[in-house]
DNA sequence: GGACAGGTGCGGT
DNA sequence: ACCGCACCTGTC
């Protein structure tokens, strides 16, 4: 896979890198969209505004070796793509038409907080939520403004989270910002992944499915399957052998080993796809 | 009106 | 350990 760097920007062949599909499948909230297929993004208190011209994805930024990891640019895709899509049908069309997403590698505290705000919760209204948050807590940037410390989150007012719009999620996350400011950024260097979803589960907020999130994407850990609406549709749909919904995950992890999060991705852009373009075909 | 949105915490068995 | 249910809030 090419990619230069040239100056402030990134040059990537945008076979390997689809910028709405890498952002819109719902492992990243901090993001506007300028048009079809240009967008402006945020990190902690960095900013990049990426825009596809075709065969070339330029990604204008700030910090060159920052958001060359935040994209994962050192991976390469195919090998994933070619084993999965071996495992059937269904997964090789997924694999097809997902190729240009990429796993991020995000910062594990913004991660953790976005995550526990995704909870039982939609897209648009979690970046609404976590958009205001930032204007009432992070610092001001050039860009925008940056995403708060976890300071800022544990010594705030549960309040400025339910006048966000965060509901009932507010008091977990001012109860796990202030953990982390006790105990520092989970470490899990030492863990298995389904050992640090346990650990992560002990914070407010966060159970097994939002644990696995903050693992592939705050993590970088590929062999976890986030279980939400979507991928139980898909394995009641392609996979169905009998689980309780609980095991799910286990079990396609069991069938994907390190790629299982990849191949979450994947099965997760083509269901909402197949499915939206199916409600659209009947209004 | 009720279901749904990338679920979790809680109380009762 | 394992259910079943309530839950902020906006949208369809």
């Amino acid at each position: 896979m090419k990619v230069t760097i040239e100056g402030n920007n990134i040059i990537v062949d945008s076979s390997y890198l689809d910028i709405a599909d890498t952002l819109e499948c719902g492992q990243v909230f901090r993001y506007t969209k300028v048009s079809d297929k240009c967008y402006h993004i945020y990190s902690l208190d960095k900013h990049a505004y990426a825009s596809q011209q075709g065969s070339v994805t330029t990604i204008s930024c700030d910090d060159t070796s920052y958001w060359y990891n935040y994209f994962d640019l050192d991976s390469d895709y195919s090998i994933a793509c070619d084993i999965l899509g071996a495992t059937n049908n269904t997964m090789a069309c997924a694999c097809t038409s997902g190729k240009g997403i990429r796993i991020l590698r995000q910062d594990a505290t913004e991660t953790i907080i976005s995550f526990i705000i995704s909870a039982n919760n939609n897209i648009s209204r979690i970046r609404s939520i976590i958009d205001k948050i930032c204007i009432k807590l992070g610092k001001a940037t050039q860009y925008g403004y940056a995403f708060p410390t976890i300071e800022a989150l544990a010594n705030a007012d549960p309040q400025i989270y339910t006048e966000a719009g965060a509901g009932y999620r507010a008091s977990y996350i001012s109860a796990t910002a202030k953990s982390l400011l006790v105990d520092g950024v989970p470490d899990i260097d030492s863990m298995s992944s389904s050992q640090a979803n346990k650990m992560l589960c002990q914070y407010m907020g966060i159970g097994p499915k939002v644990a696995d999130c903050i693992l592939l994407f705050g993590y970088s850990r590929g062999d976890v399957v986030p279980v939400d609406t979507w991928i139980k549709k898909v394995y009641h749909n392609y996979y169905e052998c009998g689980h309780r919904d609980r095991d799910i995950a286990s079990y396609l992890v069991s069938i994907w080993g390190e790629h299982a999060g990849i191949a979450q991705q994947y099965l997760f852009h083509y269901e909402r796809k197949y499915r939206q373009s199916n409600n659209n075909s009947v209004q």
